[in-house]
DNA sequence: CCGGATGCGGTACAAACGTACCAGGACAGG
DNA sequence: CCTGTCCTGGTACGTTTGTACCGCATCCGG
């Protein structure tokens, strides 16, 4: 994801940074966790497992986190940053090209599209820890208001494209397009947009129609 | 799910038998294993804690399955018949009475409180396994079959209500349903069917409105 | 230039794991 | 009743796990 420049660390341009800085560590430990997670689920996470992702030692993962449940919750909670950065982006990147439903089942497919090509393992790592959310409290919370964020951005979307209730449709739309794509990370198969696109048109244009 | 009657096995009814059917045996251990990935994943499952929720010995486990892998196998595809066996016995039992839009959003909505209220663990291991399946060809072929079956069972209802398309119209409402009650397993709140039965209402009626 | 602090690599260890083994109890066929 | 087969309970073993520890390398303020 977040693709830092090598350029070394403060003044000193010498020699290749030898140390990275502990906040790059973290982050590719949660990274590799990730990974992990979206390869084998979270019956694979070890701290050895993550340590060699990672390129790092196994020290480093006891140091850095102070259990492997909180590798874990770390994974999960940059999953959601992750899926409300990337739907906030193309909401407001794209959002105001939104003005009737062609436009909007265009946006949606392509990002459905887009997201199984090249996020599969993320996508995947989402659902195993929606699952393990439920489990922890504090996690609840980081999950409950990516749900909110996600909805909130599309009734945004709905409502330009028409819709006569959007805060209602977009709680539909939502779970349509994770029961989607909960199908295709489960059982992948060629032709993403081409099995999706008539689903998403055919529904938002009824949901639109109807009053 | 399946309950045999604990009639004595075969002709001597004298004393309580002490030794199960082997059928009995593996049945015991299978829903064992959904019990525990419903409660912990598939993280969760060891021989040892599988053995103790059956109530049975370490050894069981593993005479009557070859390995860990092999008792997963076998939960996913239990679960899977299990909701076959579910959506075919509320389809063929209440179908009939189905005969226009809003009896049809009271059958969902029963179907979809009543599972959640009490298979909520067998629904949340469904979930798991589903991931889990993408991993394993044989288990893929078991979760296709279930797909299938689902959506076959939506059409035909879709069908009675009166959509235009209830094919495609069945792979929408499949996917909204799965969405929704993935949303309940992971975020769990009374009132689901308060909840949920606007959104299939007003779904269907889209639906079935649009040409 | 240098000393305290910070973080890393390597190693260690107890617990839990999957699986294998074996002696014995229960059952079916005769 | 006996005998061979099937299944179980208990135990054992090698591996992997999470986590702790301990010197040493690296960095930063002076």
């Amino acid at each position: 994801m977040r693709q830092l420049p090598s350029a070394p660390p403060s003044r000193t341009s010498r020699r290749p940074a030898r140390r990275l800085p502990p906040d790059e560590i973290r982050a590719a430990i949660v990274e590799a966790t990730i990974r992990i997670i979206g390869r084998g689920g979270t019956a694979a996470v070890t701290h050895r497992a993550v340590a060699e992702e990672a390129g790092v030692s196994l020290s480093s993962t006891t140091y850095h986190f102070a259990s492997k449940a909180e590798i874990v919750d770390a994974a999960l909670r940059q999953v959601a940053a992750n899926e409300i950065a990337r739907v906030e982006a193309t909401t407001t990147a794209a959002l105001e090209h939104v003005h009737d439903i062609d436009s909007l089942v265009d946006l949606l497919t392509a990002w459905l599209d887009d997201q199984l090509a090249d996020e599969w393992l993320v996508v995947r790592a989402g659902y195993e820890l929606q699952l393990e959310a439920e489990r922890s409290p504090e996690l609840e919370a980081a999950h409950a208001e990516w749900g909110t964020k996600v909805q909130e951005l599309s009734a945004h979307a709905l409502e330009r494209a028409g819709s006569p209730r959007p805060r209602e449709d977009a709680h539909i739309l939502a779970a349509l397009i994770d029961g989607l794509r909960l199908e295709e990370i489960t059982h992948p198969r060629p032709g993403v947009a081409e099995r999706n696109r008539p689903l998403l048109d055919r529904l938002l244009r009824a949901l639109v129609a109807q009053s």
